[in-house]
DNA sequence: TTGTAAGCGTTATCAA
DNA sequence: TTGATAACGCTTACAA
């Protein structure tokens, strides 16, 4: 049986609340002395605390958990290591928990575990929550945030980049590069991400007066084979003369096919991906960019969930900006 | 205030202990049709679970915790996805704690977490313990495993690969495809993977009478940028004919400075990588390996844990192998 | 098959 | 500045 607060009690020869005050750290409620004392007896037992006991008897625990997607992409990490930057300094533990893809039953769970242990905040990354979980997560009454997942109105606050503005960007440089003939790839159609990134492409072309054919569009789900299949759709002389691409493996996945099609990239085709993480900069070419500020994601929603005044969170997009590399070309 | 257990208990008009037994299914202690009243009722009521009160009064959780390093490598997604892979059948929860780089602070605040929260099992995936976590680990009696690290007897019960199978098979390989003067990229040399892989190395020039010039040793941590600098400092015309990097993104590196400097790969320089993963192949040219299977090595490490006949749990090698892509060639 | 009541290891209230 | 003692929400003997 594990060292208690009682057994610490008892060896140093003081009430459970004198332990407990001092070990949790209730300044100016204890001598200095007796909290020397009750600290090293408590050393010397080996005493660690519980906190399970301690949040169900404090009601509160200083746990965020951060519920993602097992996506293929990979700015998650840079997400998560935002939220523990600022986690950390605030002294709150984070337990993170996959939800899988679009997998309703590990969603649940997920959201179930952590309304369980009643955490003190929820950062939802990279995920479109099913009615569901969404539901019994308001109800739970867990302050709770999305990240990188603007989303309709209702569904709460959320921090992430203007996808609109995105697709519309992208697309912008492009034609300002002189493209006409535009691919848009690995879009899922049926995601809110998705639908926006499509219709910035759309306004943008629209603005310069240029036709959208809809054979361009190859839906996906931002993966390297999504990239390899659409370019495979567009085949070995394409129409298009650029590809934006949703992420940057599927540019990859562009990219390669279109070597394998003997094409050269950017000389004779120009790609351009979203998301700007580090593979960018280690693929050869390096692959211009609409860039997101994911660590600056992680950091903002985390730091919303820590605001105590009560105030509820404010909803907003962080900057994007695009980098050029070389995968891209004036034409 | 949330519905607890005893809100449930007046409604339906049983007792708390009744309530609890159908709650948590122990069949055969109640009869199916007060079951069915009491659930229809708890979930009218919105009642959710608190599962610290219930693992604080039985002793018990079913959360299983993986401790991980924040590497910049990229195998631990796997390693996670095997994890889930188990622990979603058997019904655990399982929450992950990053631990940061070698950062001791971070980690004893990982490994205090969990024992805090008393989980049933804790991974340590890619993570080298300090000693003062290691130890409280131990007295803390909660079984754990190290995945992907394979350590001195006295650390604990591992699941890994061979790292010096890993270093031995990787020169062999080279060496029997007509390469003499092999390079070692990006290897820790304070840590235990680092010098099993080394010494797998030398071992294996040693059985062919090929002598090892220290010049072609280069340290690092597994980064992109290990690769880089590594491969600046072969320069131009590299002595070395083959180069062994010590993770995927290593190897990325290597190439692509070798590319710079206008070296064909694999055509004047043969890079091979350890790990395996998908970078291997949607990188070009793709990239020989030393593969690991990480999937399983999670699954395996979580199913040890789980495994609850109370023998201690087994140490173990999984399987490398060599695949061939096209980063290396014939000399 | 169900209920009563004693914990689980803390914190929090109140009195001393 | 400290100590009793009642919660917290649940599980689990033991009794009925």
């Amino acid at each position: 049986m594990r060292v208690t607060i009682k057994d610490v009690a008892q060896a140093a020869n003081v009430s459970v609340s004198t332990v407990s005050r001092v070990l949790s750290n209730k300044e100016n409620f204890f001598a200095s002395k007796t909290a020397d004392h009750v600290r090293k007896v408590a050393a010397d037992l080996g005493y660690q605390r519980n906190a399970y006991a301690a949040d169900l008897a404090s009601h509160q625990s200083d746990v965020l958990a951060v519920v993602i997607s097992a996506t293929k992409s990979n700015f998650a990490d840079e997400i998560i290591a935002g939220i523990h930057d600022v986690a950390t300094k605030n002294g709150n533990s984070v337990m993170i928990l996959y939800a899988g893809e679009n997998n309703p039953t590990l969603q649940d769970k997920a959201i179930k575990t952590v309304i369980e242990r009643d955490v003190m905040g929820v950062l939802i990354v990279a995920l479109e929550l099913g009615d569901e979980s969404l539901s019994s997560l308001k109800t739970s009454g867990i302050p709770h945030i999305f990240l990188s997942t603007a989303a309709k109105e209702n569904l709460g606050p959320f921090i992430a980049s203007d996808d609109h503005a995105i697709g519309y960007e992208a697309t912008k440089y492009l034609i300002e590069h002189g493209h006409h003939k535009i691919g848009l790839v690995g879009m899922d159609e049926q995601s809110f991400v998705g639908t926006q990134r499509m219709t910035g492409y759309r306004e943008a072309m629209a603005e310069y007066g240029l036709a959208v054919n809809e054979d361009w569009l190859v839906p996906g789900y931002f993966t390297f084979e999504d990239g390899e299949t659409a370019m495979a759709h567009f085949g070995k002389q394409p129409e298009v003369t650029a590809i934006i691409a949703n992420s940057d493996l599927t540019a990859i996945g562009v990219i390669d096919q279109a070597r394998d099609y003997g094409l050269e990239v950017p000389a004779q085709l120009s790609v351009m991906s979203i998301d700007g993480t580090k593979l960018t900069r280690i693929f050869r070419p390096t692959i211009t960019s609409v860039t997101q500020d994911f660590f600056q994601i992680g950091r903002a929603g985390c730091a919303a969930l820590l605001n105590d005044d009560n105030e509820p969170i404010q909803s907003k997009f962080l900057p994007i900006k695009i980098v050029e590399r070389n995968s891209t070309r004036q034409l």
